[in-house]
Parts: C-alpha cells; structure tokens; sequence
DNA sequence: CGCCAACTTGATGGCTGTCAAGTCAGGTGG
DNA sequence: CCACCTGACTTGACAGCCATCAAGTTGGCG
C-alpha cells in the first residue's frame, strides 16, 4: 500500500495500460508484459495541429499513441504532398527514421493527443533479451508493409468511390477494435486530408459521401458519419466496374 | 589449399558474395559478416514465370536474391491485382509474412533467378546475438517502408509522365549501384507489369514512353532502353503542371 | 453577430481508360 | 532458310471519370 510507487512510474507502467490488447505488449504474457515497462520513461502531450516529428529531425524513438489520432504524411520538394497513414490510439509510428536515423516524414496530430516514448536504442536492447518482443516488433513493421501494400493497390485500381468505402470500411474496423461503435463517428480529418490519402481531390471526396448518402449507404453531417449500410459499402468496393 | 571445404559451403557462403555491398551484409565487418555465413543454408533457382512464394504460403524464410529479377503482387478477390514492387539483386523478399506466418503477396521471377534462402527463425536468433545484424535487419524493414511511402506520393499526386519518369530515374539508380550502366538497360518487365506497378494501363504506358523519346529524354526499342536526358526525366517528374 | 475554414454542389475540360486495328520481334516448324 | 504464329507493343479514336474553377452553404468560435 504504501510501497515507493511513484506517480511517473505509474503513469508509464505498460503493464497497467489499457491499451495493452492493441499496443506493443499484443501478445505478451503478464511477466513479459511487466518487462516493458522499463521501455517507456516518459509520455508527452501532442496538441492538436503540432508536429511530433517532422521530416529530416533526428531519429532516436518510437511513439505509441496512447490518446488521439495522427495522420503522417510525406513531400516531395516541389510541394506536392501525400497523406501516408491516420494512426489512433495503441498504433506505433516513427519506424520510418530507422533506416536514415532521421525522420522521413511528418506526423501530425489531428486532435489533442498523447503519446509514449519509446527509445529506439532501449527497444533494440530488450528486443535482444525478450525473443517475444522482438518477434512482435518484427510483426509490426511487417504489418505496416503489408497494410502499405494494401493502400498501393487501394490507389492503384480503385475508382473513387471504391477508394472512399474501402477507408469508411477501414475506419469503422479500427473503431470497432478499439470498443467504439463500428457504425457511427466522427471524422477527425478533413476532407482534403481523406483526399490527399485517397489519391482524390477534397470535391470528389465530397461528391462520393453525397452519393453514399443518397443511396442510403451511409448519413453525413459534416465529419459526422453514421454507417447504415455496410454490406453496401463492401459491394461498392467489390465492384470492378466494366471489365468482365 | 586441401582445407575441407565443401562446395556447398563455399556457394552459401556470404564473406565470399560478391553481393555483399549490396545485401544483408551491407556496413558488417569481416567477422560480422562471417557470422551470417551460417545464416544462409541453402540457395534456390526460380525459372522465369515462376513463384518463389505466393500468398497463402506458410512463411518460413526470407529469400536474398543473388541473380536475377523478381515482381512482388498483391491481389483481391474479385481478380485486381496490383504489382508491389521490382526487386533485383542483393534485395531481400519476403518481410510481409512475418505479420501472419503466411505470405501476403506473390513473389514472380521476371527472369531465371537464384535466391538465397534465410530462415526466419535463424535471422532472428541471430539477430539477438549481433546487435549489428539486429540493426541493420532493422533498417531493411524502415527502408521498405519509406520506400513504400514514396510509392503511395507518386501513386496519390503524379500524372502518367511523371510517374513514369520517376520509375525509370529509379531504375537507372539501382542499376547505377550494381555497376550496371545507368543509361542503358533493358526492362525485365512487360508494359502491362509497369502500368500495374503504376496505376497505369499498359497503352498509357506505352504512349508516355513514346512521349519521351519524341522529346529526345530517352530512345526506345521494346524493352530496350536508353536514357538521353537524365536530367530532362527529372525536370519531367519534377513539373507540378498547372497548380502554382 | 460576424468571420472564416470547411464543406457542398454545379459546370466544364482534360487526362487517361477503353476499344480497336495494326506492327514488331522472337520462336517454331516445315 | 523462310513462313508462320503468338505475345508484346504501338497508335488512333473516342468516352468517361475526376480535376478544376466557381459560387454558395454550413458550423464553430471569437
């Protein structure tokens, strides 16, 4: 009861989070779990609008986000940019600076948002300890190739309208696992950021929600989205159009 | 010189690759390097039109390719598919199977090909002894990554020139760094392989390459390709075209 | 109450997809 | 050695999807 606990420790204890069905610790068995705690020495407070790194700051951490929602995106010199991924609570992001031990993007928090710090030289350390975290950060990074893939093919064939149902798809999957409702939410980005991830104009994102809406797919009220008809929304994705 | 040294040995032998500027070895020492040797077993040939892996498969190994040229795909069901990735010599496949001890892509050798094979579970008991090794695995993940990134860039915000034009300053570097010239090549891939790779159907392809040599960028013969203008592919790639 | 960013909706145009026909190169068999 | 065949490629004509430009609406916030 009166054990030293301080209120540091407490606060940055993985084994106490209740995120650890989604973060890092995915997988883990309590005393594996309890071992973590020792990665994570400090939280910091992102607010809306701020950058937690941008691209070409030095790398030296990961971020798990604890509260929030990110978005990460990359530039090209001429001014050209595209959003690369919205990242929610229990996600990890960061794993980009590894190969140039600078940042190779820009993350962004999307509303006021908390994240863990986890140094990348501590991670590497225990990962060579614990065989299971290290297969498990392995998983991670081949999970964000695999998910990259996906966006490739999302923004390689897709029409625009399968684009859109696939991310409403995509969201209300994220939401679900995460304990809110699968079927209504809020948008915490805007259109020309659903854009600029899309491959699509912010007009035609616009255009596409009002089609859904008028054909009973979904309701819209600015970034307010109730979805009413999901196996809807995965024919539209299915549908390939013309071709036979 | 009568050392028991078998032939098997020597052939896996990646002290003695000539690949190893290039492939997991990359920034090892000699004795670091060394002890990748026992890493790799065995090495596999894959026929032109052949899979190394498709998806589905159980994942057991990452394959270092050591001649020739692979396509990575990923497909859905209703039949889109979507090409990933070129991959040449001294690149590692295989990453996206780590997530779900399966395959998530084909692997398709463009060309007869020869592959060596590293066990996962071997990469990663390694990696726990050599810090470098870890690392340097490490970076390989984040470099797809970010890689993968820049595909979404030109997949999300360039035109049909641009994105080809983008594809073949790419080429021309890898093939600078292998010691192959960078100005002359010949493509392994089909037009309709390329317009997959970039969002493109084949005929759009096909004109933008003729669009190129008409400038006097590049002179085209099938898959023969030679680059005039380096520098006019990059003012091509670089156009934003008309928003200012 | 007024301002502003975000969003919606309409009109128009252009890039690229689609369909079609023809060319080229390499390989096979007579 | 030549004719033929096939897959890959090129080129043209046309159409459709989405970008662009423009005007108006909504909602949040000082």
């Amino acid at each position: 009861m009166n054990a030293p606990v301080t209120l540091a420790h407490i606060k940055t204890a993985c084994s106490t989070c209740n995120l650890r069905e989604l973060c890092l610790p995915v997988g883990l068995k309590r005393d594996e779990v309890e071992s973590l705690d020792e990665l994570v020495y400090t939280r910091m407070k992102v607010k809306r609008g701020e950058s937690l790194f941008r691209t070409g700051d030095d790398f030296a951490s990961l971020y798990a986000i604890r509260v929030g929602f990110f978005k990460t995106r990359v530039a090209t010199e001429d001014g050209r940019d595209q959003v690369t991924g919205f990242q929610m609570a229990g996600e990890l992001i960061g794993i980009d600076g590894i190969v140039t031990d600078h940042h190779n993007c820009d993350a962004v928090a999307l509303e006021d948002s908390e994240v863990c710090v986890i140094p990348y030289s501590k991670l590497e350390e225990l990962s060579r300890k614990f065989e299971v975290l290290q297969h498990h950060f392995h998983k991670v990074m081949s999970r964000e190739i695999v998910r990259d893939h996906g966006v490739m093919l999302l923004l390689g064939s897709m029409r625009a309208e399968e684009r859109l149902a696939a991310f409403l798809l995509n969201l209300s999957q994220r939401f679900t696992a995460r304990g809110y409702s699968s079927s209504d939410f809020i948008l915490r980005m805007t259109r020309e950021e659903i854009g600029s991830y899309l491959g699509l104009k912010l007009e035609t994102v616009s255009r596409a929600f009002s089609k859904f809406q008028d054909d009973g797919l979904i309701s819209v009220q600015q970034k307010h989205i109730r979805i009413s008809d999901i196996a809807g929304l995965k024919k539209v994705m299915g549908q390939t159009g013309s071709t036979c």
